[in-house]
DNA sequence: AGTAGCTTCGAAAAGCTTTTCAATGTAACG
DNA sequence: CGTTACATTGAAAAGCTTTTCGAAGCTACT
């Protein structure tokens, strides 16, 4: 049915070994012998078989790569910073963003692992160093905002932490004393990295987390979580959400509640969703460069493949940038209780 | 290295065609040298090589899945709707979005050819007849929001015709006369859907349309629209855009040029992303089931990849929904001129 | 003219699994 | 006890490519 490299030698009159070498151009072969076998592979629309080119365990022609559940703009722009320069170099991408639960995450992993060349992993729940651990060590692994020792392996995240402390700083200097944190979820690496952001950056200026409320970054989490804050008394003077998507849940609970953002209660968030931009209050958030992290995380996973054996594995922290908008602006002549 | 069939057969004492017969359950196996290899089998962590597997040529395990470059919400609830049911299956899932010309489109889909044992292709420049001929007739394909004639091949769609067609409607029941549409890419399938749409609920209510603009799904594209929407005399009071990020683009054009909506001039979109809901205004639009046209795709996929001949092929359209918010709320008390 | 060295090419092996075919052994039945 | 039927098992083939090894032919130098 399709054609094999057979095919192509005897239309070519010449052995299967020539046909690799000049499909491969892996030796010199006679000028007219190589004519004839272009020729003949064209004809025939030959194309090598891919299980018989893994099988002999040079190259797969595969980069996996393993999310969490993500929806959205992170979700898209990541992928996309990923995938461009994957096809430009020949390789194909296999996504996988769905596992409920530890087991499945390292069962779907462990399933990639004679299927691609290569592995970018975001995994905000299990450490890098425990993946690595999953899969043989001779297989280039870059990680991406998850948890790493400096150094040990190659990563690449983005300042949650400074983010957050600067997100923090920012609320602080525009005199809020008052601060809530609303969390993601616990066991979320990335949230834990926000939440110490924003404690630190609190301690700094000598003052104290007025409330830190639970969540899981869902819009909902967001609305529920409201009515905890509500109970406090005093009200804090400025709700900070672990992310873009919590926020703006906190915010239609505010509402119902009757709350003014920003004049009743500053809200901030993390992530700089498209929403952040257009919503009405627009969004002081933090931005988070999603392609840029999958753009490197590409180019250094594919360094290695190509056996960029000399340099030493490194983590690369992105810089995240705040970004002020409607949401914490100051009320006109109204001074912070 | 990694161990193989052999290593299994040898630990277990059997041949490797138990070993084989044992692990996939294929033939009756003494008790004993069932339990025997088993443990082997768990003892040394083998699990069969892919590519030999592959290369007998039963299956890949893969399942490949082709887009245009699609970017937020559609593209992850897209693909979410897939990847779940997929990896549930024990398949995995091969994604490119990025093909920058047909040509380069026709490639990545003729590298996936023996790489996976079925394909679901959303294209929305080149039709799925087109598409199908570049692959043999054997591989399954499921195509999703692409041109395709009834009952030849595998697709489900969603109506982008009738969503638009009814939306224009709402406009005009509400008292709109005088409407403009902002068209999407030229050469997309989709865009042209729901131009068609809107042409035929304004003839079937004897109308014209005041202007058709033109534009290509971005928000700079609706943001330079507006330029020539103003220049009409008189102005349209409505604006029917071909999707919501050109909706958006077009609502900060009018802004800037000092008309509100929806009290000057009333805004529609096309797609129901997240930021329709909390815009403000939030935005008058067709929603459009992402994540159901995902599922239902690879669904038919499975049951054609497990052989489900029988069965002739479908297209299989998918309702849309208008959803009327703010942005084309009636200004209270103002007649339309 | 002889030989060393290079270019060019074909035969064959290796890589790992599934499945077919044939063989062996066992149970049941007459 | 003999024969048939069936369950169980191993040997071997098939699937396709890349690469190694060795051979053949040719050039150039002594």
């Amino acid at each position: 049915m399709v054609p094999t490299i057979r095919d192509v030698a005897q239309r070519a009159g010449v052995s299967i070994s020539t046909v690799s070498r000049v499909l491969n151009k892996s030796a010199s072969v006679n000028e007219g012998k190589r004519k004839r076998v272009e020729a003949a592979a064209a004809a025939l629309g030959y194309s090598p078989n891919p299980a018989a080119r893994s099988l002999l365990g040079q190259s797969t022609g595969g980069i996996g790569v393993l999310l969490p559940y993500i929806a959205g703009d992170f979700f898209s722009e990541f992928l996309h910073g990923i995938d461009r320069i994957t096809s430009d170099n020949g390789y194909f991408l296999v996504v996988s963003s769905s596992h409920r639960n530890v087991k499945e995450f390292q069962a779907v992993i462990q399933g990639l692992n004679r299927r691609v060349d290569g592995l970018i992993v975001m995994s905000t729940e299990v450490p890098a160093a425990v993946v690595r651990t999953w899969l043989p060590a001779d297989l280039p692994i870059v990680f991406a905002n998850t948890e790493v020792e400096e150094g040990a392996l190659e990563a690449v995240n983005f300042d949650n932490r400074g983010g957050a402390y600067r997100l923090t700083e920012h609320l602080v200097e525009a005199g809020h004393r008052r601060i809530a944190f609303l969390r993601g979820p616990e066991s979320s690496h990335d949230a834990a990295e926000r939440l110490e952001g924003f404690r630190s950056a609190l301690r700094a200026h000598g003052l104290e987390p007025a409330l830190e409320l639970p969540g899981d970054y869902t819009m909902e989490s967001g609305q529920a979580a409201v009515r905890a804050l509500l109970a406090a008394d005093p009200l804090p003077t400025a709700l900070f959400a672990a992310n873009d998507l919590s926020a703006y849940g906190a915010l239609s609970g505010l509402r119902e509640a009757g709350l003014d953002v920003p004049s009743d209660i500053a809200l901030a968030g993390f992530d700089d969703i498209r929403l952040a931009q257009f919503a009405s209050p627009s969004l002081t958030t933090v931005r988070v460069p999603a392609r840029e992290v999958g753009q490197r995380a590409i180019e250094r996973l594919l360094a290695r493949i190509k056996g960029a054996n000399g340099v030493p594995a490194a983590l690369q922290t992105l810089p995240t940038e705040v970004i002020v908008r409607e949401s914490t602006a100051l009320p006109v002549g109204v001074p912070l209780p």
